[in-house]
DNA sequence: GAAAAAACGTGACCTTTGTCACTAACTTAG
DNA sequence: CTAAGTTAGTGACAAAGGTCACGTTTTTTC
């Protein structure tokens, strides 16, 4: 029965987790899964939004726009919540969230969340931890991308898909070279130089979008010195 | 009676509004007030952390430190949480917070804390509404601060001392130049050239740290274009 | 209230990166 | 397979802002 999608859900949240088997029926009842493909938008900027939004599968990211420029706040992979902090606000979507690969995606109507909040303490208590990850881990991002050379900021983008993505020394660039600019707050041409620099000192191999590591070592030196 | 300190504390937080009258006692035990003089560290990056921190009175600046640099990332007045995403985390502070003005501060332990977030769940809830106000707030300036000029960013940071902090055209500067470049990601000569330029277009008057908005709209313009 | 220290202003110069223009390579649709 | 549309690489140049050096003003301290 759909109604019990959640309740025999495998990829549960660390905050769904905590939740009794009641709370995890209406939770089934109040919430609809949706498949996104490469490159389609899950939410965006400034449109009305009345769900909070979990991503059960795939890759997605998300940016923000201002003055005809975009810049990508975060690329995040499943599992996790997304648009937390734009639903409960104000109802607007402050940032766009689009899927950089084939994505699942759970639309958990917001009252409901709100309800589960109030009743299951344990829950609330995950979903807060889940914000304090993510504030630290965007003031870190903020400060990097403020004060790094692009040098740097490439070569830990690189390490971030390495380490934290792909897990994997060769792996497929989810981002063309201008989103790769928009991440790090450069532009497309630099990006090119950049990576033809590190591919010149053989840091990395490289085949269009296919990357693969071959000095991490010298990359995290070049990402920790600026 | 201290005990009551919090029963009967006038500038209580949303959240802590939510509370009963048996909570607010338990809250009462286990929090202590201290008054921070001006330029007083209330807590610094790298050292451990126990305590939520209830800014009940005051103007601090939070800071990260890397690479011999400092980056300014939040100037708060009270009232306001400090420190709930560094002390939730891994009881590591990842950002200094020190004082901007004389500051009167409530240490809540922890574990309190914790324990009223699973007992009562608006309390929980206006601490989330909290974060994600927080995080939009910072997300925002993130992509202003990579996407604006100095230009920009000096207009944004004078409107929000005059709009959001001082409610008055006039007012002191509560930080210097080099901590004002710390803010905005730039250096002290910068700024220094740039509020000299705003001076020479009538866009503002100064005398040291006073200052005052003579033309904020041109100030509000420079600050929308970049 | 004088000496020392901190904060500030300013000019000259240099580096990093952005911008523009153009070409090449790769993708996609028919 | 081929034309059209994207995406990427690269050179020349410009500009914003950082760095350095030094003089001045303001604040602190004794």
């Amino acid at each position: 029965m759909i109604k019990e999608k959640c309740l025999t859900c495998h990829i549960k949240s660390a905050a769904v987790g905590y939740l009794d088997e009641t709370q995890l029926r209406i939770l089934g009842e109040n919430c609809a899964e949706a498949l996104f493909r490469k490159g389609e938008v899950i939410f965006k900027q400034d449109s009305l939004s009345s769900n909070i939004i979990y991503l059960k599968d795939g890759l997605v990211k998300t940016s923000m726009e201002w003055n005809h420029k975009n810049q990508i706040l975060n690329i995040i992979k499943a599992p996790a919540y997304l648009g937390i902090p734009t639903t409960l606000g104000d109802k607007i979507n402050h940032y766009s969230v689009s899927s950089l690969e084939d994505s699942v995606v759970c639309f958990i109507d917001i009252n409901t969340f709100k309800m589960l909040i109030d009743r299951n303490g344990k829950f609330a208590y995950e979903i807060i931890i889940h914000l304090c990850k993510n504030e630290l881990k965007h003031y870190q991002r903020c400060v990097y991308r403020s004060q790094k050379h692009v040098s740097g900021l490439v070569a830990d983008t690189l390490l971030f898909f390495s380490n934290e993505i792909y897990m994997d020394k060769t792996f497929k660039l989810p981002i063309d070279r201008g989103e790769f600019g928009d991440l790090i707050g450069t532009t497309r041409e630099t990006v090119s130089r950049m990576l033809k620099e590190f591919h010149d000192d053989h840091l990395i191999e490289m085949k269009g979008k296919i990357v693969t590591l071959i000095n991490p070592d010298m990359l995290t030196k070049i990402s920790m010195s600026g």
